[in-house]
DNA sequence: GCCAACGTTGGC
DNA sequence: GCCAACGTTGGC
């Protein structure tokens, strides 16, 4: 059974629109050990609801998972495990979500996203999946 | 092992 | 530009 995930990214950095022209890409230089503990969860299949922060504030699309956590070396800290995945752009949202609407919408509200905002790879429950898909494609 | 100081993220 | 909420670092 597919798990749901939330990827934020700053658009600055590496945005949703690129993953698009490339089609999939490795999601790299995540440094925070609650983040890579998740992403190592992933697996293949699972599904990505990508999040833009700063200037956007909100989720833009699908992606999904192709392949499962490896390793991501970082020169500076070579003796730190951190992983990277393999990600496909499957589509964008007709319209983004905001963060406000998931604010005011109760069920998303309580969404690690907006409790825990510095988190930038979360899981996120079906629940929420399908509320997020159906407010961003009506 | 504790905790103060500092750094980073991200929303406002 | 500021600040809240964390996470990390380093002195003790």
């Amino acid at each position: 059974m597919a798990q749901y995930w939330l990827y934020k990214t700053e658009p600055s950095t590496y945005s949703f629109e690129r993953l698009q022209k490339e089609k999939s890409t490795n999601w790299n230089l995540i440094r925070n050990y609650q983040a890579r503990n998740f992403l190592k969860q992933a697996k293949v299949g699972d599904l990505v609801v990508v999040y833009h922060s700063g200037d956007v504030k909100a989720a833009v699309g699908l992606g999904k998972i192709i392949r499962e956590a490896y390793p991501d070396v970082d020169p500076d800290d070579p003796k730190t495990e951190w992983v990277q995945v393999d990600i496909q752009y499957i589509s964008h949202f007709k319209a983004p979500v905001s963060l406000g609407a998931i604010k005011a919408d109760p069920t998303l509200k309580n969404m690690l996203l907006v409790k825990q905002s510095r988190l930038s790879a979360m899981p996120i429950e079906k629940d929420h999946y399908e509320k997020l898909v159906r407010l961003g494609n009506g």
